[in-house]
This record gives structure tokens, C-alpha cells and sequence, in this order.
DNA sequence: TCGGAGATGGTC
DNA sequence: ACCATCTCCGAA
């Protein structure tokens, strides 16, 4: 069971997008790996979308690796407060890159409930234990990701994804994507991929 | 359980 | 000024 290879995210980017349904993302961070199933995603495509960062080629400090071939990892902080995982798809110079909103946990699920709450996990309610990792904020606070993960490849050690096919089925959802209403027609694009019935898809 | 309002700071 | 979000709090 080896790691998503580097030509797996050179890929169309909405069909990486659907792939990575299922598959594990791991976190080696500080001596603990924690690991997340992963259970849904948006795609992002910088030629034709405007509510990419990318959009209308625009490559600043931010963006920069979202133009770098992909499986890489792009962090951006969100709300002043909140950080946001992203890797990068498709070749080098497009600008296209799949956000990470929901995960369900793995492995390390006692120090996700550390990460989120500052608290053991056998003290949290039902509810609580959803919310460790049903929204892109979240699922990074629980697995340890920062601004240092930033450019990291996804072909190392630190940090990557597992290729394992599940066992069990699994339908996918479609949707167009949350929260870029200022993105015009991009809007409409359904572009938002989900597990049907997994706990930790963020809504819907 | 649900919805609205406020938090909060990098980026452009 | 904007923003690919989350938490809190009050209403039901």
C-alpha cells in the first residue's frame, strides 16, 4: 500500500478531484502520524474559474505553488484565523489545485481531539466527535496542518496520500461548491465531490 | 437542531 | 475591503 505517485495529481484535475474520494491523507507531525479518510473535496481551476486564487493567472507570494506541476500541498489562511488544505493538480503553469473540506479520522483520533478541543478524547459528545474533521478549517486544526506544510511535496514522508482502494462501495455526490457566491458563473460549476452518507461530509 | 452575528488578520 | 470558516448563543 504505497503513496499517491506524483503523475496520479498531474491529472485532469476534476477526475483527481473524484479519485481522492477514499483515499487516506497522512500527517507526520512531531512524532505522531495522524491519518483521515478522505470524504470530500472542490475543485479549483484557474483558466476558467473565477472563484480559484489562481484565476486570471494571478500568481502572487500566495498562490505561487498553485502554478507548480502538481502534488504539492497549498495552505492559505482563511478568515484571519483558519487554514485551508489544498493539493495541487494538473501540469505545471495551470493553476489548479483540490481543496480538502471534509475527513473522517483514522488513526491519531485522541490527538485530533487534542488539536481541536484541548481535551481527551472520552470527554467529548457525539457532536463533537463529528466536528474534529467535517470542514476544511477543522480537518487541518485536527490534523496538525499549517502554513508550514506550504509547498511540502506529496511525494515525501511528511506528508502525502495513501493509494488504497476501500473495501466497501461508495456513491459520490455532486454539487456546486460553498461559499464563493462573488465567483459569477463559476457559482454554478459543480465542482463539489462527496462520499453519499459519510458523517464527516461538511453539509448536505 | 438551526440560523444569525461576530471574530480576526493576511492578502491585494 | 475582502475572504474556499468556525464558534457561540438564542430561539424553537
Amino acid at each position: 500500500m504505497g503513496k499517491l505517485p506524483k503523475s496520479f495529481y498531474e491529472g485532469d484535475t476534476l477526475e483527481v478531484a473524484k479519485g481522492l474520494l477514499g483515499k487516506v491523507l497522512v500527517h507526520r507531525n512531531e512524532g505522531v502520524e495522524l491519518k483521515g479518510k478522505i470524504v470530500e473535496v472542490e475543485a479549483y481551476i484557474g483558466a476558467i474559474d473565477k472563484a480559484a486564487h489562481s484565476y486570471n493567472n494571478r500568481r502572487t507570494e500566495r498562490t505561487e505553488v498553485m502554478f507548480w506541476s502538481g502534488g504539492y500541498v497549498y495552505v492559505y489562511l482563511i478568515y484571519g484565523m483558519y487554514y485551508c488544505m489544498n493539493v495541487v493538480t494538473g501540469r505545471e503553469g495551470e493553476g489548479a489545485a483540490v481543496l480538502l473540506r471534509g475527513l473522517e479520522p483514522v488513526q491519531g483520533i485522541e490527538q485530533m481531539s487534542i488539536n481541536r478541543y484541548g481535551k481527551p478524547l472520552e470527554t467529548l459528545k457525539r457532536s463533537q466527535i463529528i466536528n474534529l474533521t467535517n470542514g476544511p478549517g477543522k480537518l487541518c486544526r485536527a490534523m496538525g496542518i499549517t502554513k508550514n506544510n506550504y509547498g511540502e511535496p506529496l511525494t515525501g514522508d511528511r506528508i502525502f496520500i495513501e493509494n488504497i482502494n476501500l473495501k466497501e462501495e461508495f456513491d459520490i455526490g455532486v454539487s456546486k461548491r460553498i461559499n464563493i457566491d462573488y465567483a459569477e458563473e463559476a457559482r454554478d460549476f459543480e465542482w463539489r465531490f462527496f462520499i453519499k452518507g459519510n458523517p464527516y461530509v461538511s453539509k448536505g
